[in-house]
RNA sequence: UGGGGUAUCGCCAAGUUGGUAAGGCACUGGAUUCUGAAUCCAGCAUCCGAAGGUUCGAGUCCUUCUACCCCUGCCA
C-alpha cells in the first residue's frame, strides 16, 4: 500500500516526472542557495541586495490574455502551481501581455477567476505574485539598449518580405541584412526614434544580432522589438514599440527570479536564444546568477476535444455552441458549468502525468476523475430522464385505510450516514424510466417485465404484471403489484432477494425540472485528424434537453450544486439558468454502465 | 546528413551510476451490493520502435535504421 499524500487530489502517492527529477537534482546541488529576492520583480542588483528568497523554487503561469483558459491550460496550471506547492516554492501569476492588438482586460479577469476557482493562489510570503509583462516595458527597453550598446542588436529597415526572404530556409542559411552593421550610435538613435513615434509601423524593427547561418532559425537575428501604434489594455498609449515574446519572456522570468520556466514543446527551439539573451544581459550587468532555465513538456491532447484557441473561438462566433461557458466547451468556465470540480480537474492532471511525449489522453480519464471525485461527495437523488408511468395496481389492498402516500427514507449518501437522510413519499403512481420495462425481456435483463420482481428503491418490492398501450401500440403505463411487508427498512423486507432495483419519482409529488443531457462535443477521437474540418466532427446529439421530474427534496437547491441521480450519473444545477421555481440540471457525466450501452 | 524532440502493456506513465519491467486508467475473473454504480480480492508486458554490437548481465552503453512531432510571424 502506498503512503497517503495529502498534497494530491487523489490522496495517493504521486508518480514522479522529469521536471520533478530536475528540481530534485537542482535542490540537491544547492543551486539556489543564497539567491536573493527583493520582494518584487527587479534587476539583478536589486535582488542581490535583497534577503534570501523564502521560496525554494519559483515557477510561473504566463498566459496571454487573449482568450479563455481551457483544459490544456489546466494541465499547465496544475503543473506550475503544483510544483511550487510541493516544493515549498511560489508560482507567479503573470500575464504575458506584449501584443496590444490581441489582448484585453476581459480576458485578464476571466483568467484570474478560472485559476482561483481551480483552487490555486499566487499569494505567498505576504506578497501577491500577480504580474504583468507590460509592467516591465521599461526594463525591456533598457535591455534592448544594452544589447545595442554591446553590438548585439540593430535596427533593420528591410521590409517584412525582405526579412522573410533573407531568413533562408530550413536547409539553407540566411543572408545578413544590409543594415546589420550600423554603428551603435545610429542604432540607438533609430531605436529611440522608434519609441518616440517617428517611424511608421512596419518600417523599422529591432533585431538581435546572433547568427544568420545558424541551423536553428530562431537564432537568425530574431526580431525583438516592433512598432505598433495600438492602445494597450494596461499601458494605454504610453508605448508605440512592443517587445516580442522571444525577447520579453526570458526577461520577465529573470526579473521575477523564476528558477524553472516551464513551457510547451514548441518552444524547445527557442531555448538557445533564451539562454543567449540572459547570458548577454547578465554580462551587461542587468541580471545575476542563477539565471532562470526553460524546460518544456508536451501539451495536452485530449480525445474528442479541441483546444486550439482559434477553433474554440470559431465554435463560439459561429454559434455551434452557446458561448465560452457552454457546458460542451473544454474551457475552464465550460467545464465548471458542466459540473466538473477543481478536485476532479486536479485529479485528472495528476493521472495523465507530465512527459515530453506527444500523446493523446483518453477522454474517459477526465470523466473517471470526475466520477471518482463525486462518488464520495455528491448527495444522491432520484430523477427520471425518460419517464413512463408505473401504476401500483394493488395499492388499496396494501393501504386499506385510504392513504395515498407512503413515507420513504433515503440516505443522502449511501456510505456517509453523517450526511443525513431525505424523505419523500411513494404514491400509487410513479414515474420510472422507460428503459426499465421490457415487455419481452432481452437476455440478462433484470428490471421490469411481466412476472419479474424488482425493488422500487427505498420502497417496496413489486411484481410486474404487464403494461397499458395506446391505439398505436405505444406503452403508456407499466403495471405492477406491491409485495406486502417488503418496504425498505422494515423488518423482513429483505426476505425476498431481487436482482433489479428501479429508481422512481412520485407522480403527484415530483418536481418538474429541465435536464440537459450533455455528451462529448465531437464524434471523432481526433476531430481534425487527416485534414478533416473539425466542424464536420461535431456531435449533433451533444446536447439534449428533456423536461421531466425529479424528487421533491430538490425544490430549493442552489445553483452550482452537484448530485448523483441514482443509476444515471452526475448532474449539477446550472450556474446560469437554474433558479427557484425553474430547476435546470446539467448532466456532467453518466455512471459507468457495464451492462447497457 | 538543416536543426530540435519523442519512441516502455489497449490509453497514459515510472524506470538511480547497466543487475534482471512501478503505478494509474481500461479490461478480465470472483466477492459484495436496495445504484447492472461504488467497494473488495485476484489476474493482466520473459518484454521495453527495429536490427546489430559491448558485457557475466542492457529498457538503461555503442552503431545503424525506422516512425511520428516541432521550427522559415514585425503571434505567443
Amino acid at each position: 500500500m502506498s503512503t497517503p499524500d495529502k498534497n494530491t487530489a487523489s490522496g495517493a502517492a504521486q508518480t514522479t516526472n522529469f521536471l520533478r527529477n530536475i528540481i530534485d537534482a537542482d535542490l540537491a546541488a544547492d543551486k539556489f542557495v543564497g539567491r536573493g529576492w527583493a520582494g518584487q520583480p527587479g534587476e539583478g542588483s536589486l535582488h542581490d541586495a535583497g534577503s534570501a528568497d523564502p521560496a525554494r523554487i519559483r515557477t510561473r503561469f504566463p498566459p496571454e490574455p487573449n482568450g479563455y483558459l481551457h483544459v490544456g491550460h489546466a494541465k499547465s496550471i496544475c503543473l506550475n502551481f503544483g510544483l511550487a506547492r510541493d516544493y515549498a516554492g511560489v508560482c507567479h501569476m503573470r500575464f504575458d501581455d506584449t501584443n496590444p492588438e490581441k489582448e484585453d482586460t476581459e480576458y485578464v479577469n476571466s483568467i484570474i477567476d478560472a485559476i482561483q476557482w481551480m483552487g490555486f493562489s499566487w499569494d505567498a510570503n505576504n506578497t501577491t505574485h500577480l504580474y504583468y509583462a507590460s509592467n516591465y516595458f521599461d526594463h525591456m527597453f533598457h535591455a534592448a539598449e544594452l544589447l545595442i550598446e554591446r553590438g548585439l542588436a540593430y535596427v533593420d529597415q528591410q521590409t517584412a518580405e525582405e526579412m522573410r526572404a533573407n531568413r533562408g530556409t530550413l536547409t539553407e542559411a540566411g543572408k545578413e541584412s544590409p543594415w546589420r552593421n550600423r554603428t551603435v550610435e545610429e542604432n540607438l538613435r533609430l531605436f529611440h526614434e522608434m519609441r518616440d513615434g517617428k517611424h511608421a509601423e512596419g518600417t523599422l524593427v529591432l533585431r538581435a544580432k546572433v547568427d544568420m547561418a545558424s541551423p536553428n532559425i530562431n537564432m537568425r537575428d530574431p526580431a525583438i522589438y516592433r512598432i505598433r501604434f495600438a492602445e494597450h489594455h494596461n499601458t494605454g498609449n504610453k508605448w508605440c514599440v512592443y517587445p516580442m515574446y522571444t525577447f520579453a519572456h526570458p526577461i520577465e522570468d529573470a526579473l521575477e527570479r523564476i528558477t524553472h520556466s516551464i513551457c510547451t514543446l514548441e518552444f524547445e527551439d527557442q531555448r538557445p536564444f533564451y539562454d543567449w539573451l540572459l547570458a548577454q544581459l547578465r554580462d551587461a550587468g542587468m541580471f545575476s546568477d542563477p539565471l532562470p532555465h526553460q524546460y518544456e513538456f508536451a501539451r495536452l491532447n485530449l480525445t474528442y476535444v479541441i483546444t486550439s484557441k482559434r477553433k474554440l473561438m470559431q465554435l463560439v462566433t459561429e454559434k455551434h455552441v452557446d458561448g465560452w461557458d457552454d457546458p460542451r466547451m473544454p474551457t475552464i468556465v465550460g467545464l465548471r458549468r458542466r459540473g466538473y470540480t477543481p478536485t476532479a480537474i486536479q485529479l485528472f492532471c495528476e493521472r495523465i502525468g507530465v512527459s515530453k511525449g506527444d500523446t493523446w489522453i483518453d477522454y474517459a480519464i477526465l470523466e473517471n476523475a470526475l466520477r471518482d471525485d463525486r462518488d464520495d461527495k455528491a448527495e444522491r437523488a432520484m430523477a427520471v430522464l425518460n419517464p413512463v408511468k408505473l401504476k401500483l395496481t394493488n395499492w388499496a389492498e396494501i393501504f386499506p385505510n385510504g392513504e395515498q402516500a407512503d413515507r420513504c427514507l433515503a440516505p443522502r449518501h449511501p456510505h456517509h450516514e453523517e450526511m443525513g437522510t431525505r424523505e419523500f413519499n411513494l404514491t400509487p403512481e410513479v414515474w420510472i424510466e422507460r428503459e426499465d420495462f421490457q415487455e419481452v425481456p432481452e437476455k440478462g435483463y433484470r428490471r421490469l417485465y411481466p412476472g419479474n420482481l424488482v425493488r422500487l428503491k427505498y420502497g417496496f418490492i413489486i411484481k410486474c404484471s404487464g403494461c397499458e398501450k395506446d391505439a398505436e401500440g405505444n406503452i403508456t403505463a407499466v403495471l405492477a403489484e406491491i409485495l406486502p411487508d417488503s418496504k425498505s427498512g422494515t423488518p423482513g423486507s429483505d426476505a425476498i432477494k431481487v436482482k433489479g432495483v428501479v429508481s422512481w419519482v412520485s407522480v403527484p409529488e415530483g418536481i418538474p425540472a429541465e435536464i440537459r443531457l450533455y455528451d462529448r462535443l465531437f464524434m471523432n477521437p481526433q476531430p481534425d485528424a487527416g485534414g478533416r474540418n473539425f466542424l464536420e466532427s461535431i456531435n449533433p446529439n451533444a446536447k439534449k434537453i428533456v423536461q421531466t421530474w425529479v424528487e421533491p427534496t430538490l425544490g430549493n437547491v442552489a445553483a452550482g450544486v452537484s448530485f448523483q441521480f441514482e443509476r444515471h450519473g452526475y448532474f449539477v444545477t446550472d450556474l446560469k439558468d437554474h433558479a427557484a421555481g425553474r430547476l435546470v440540471f446539467n448532466r456532467t457525466t453518466t455512471l459507468k454502465d457495464s451492462w447497457g450501452k
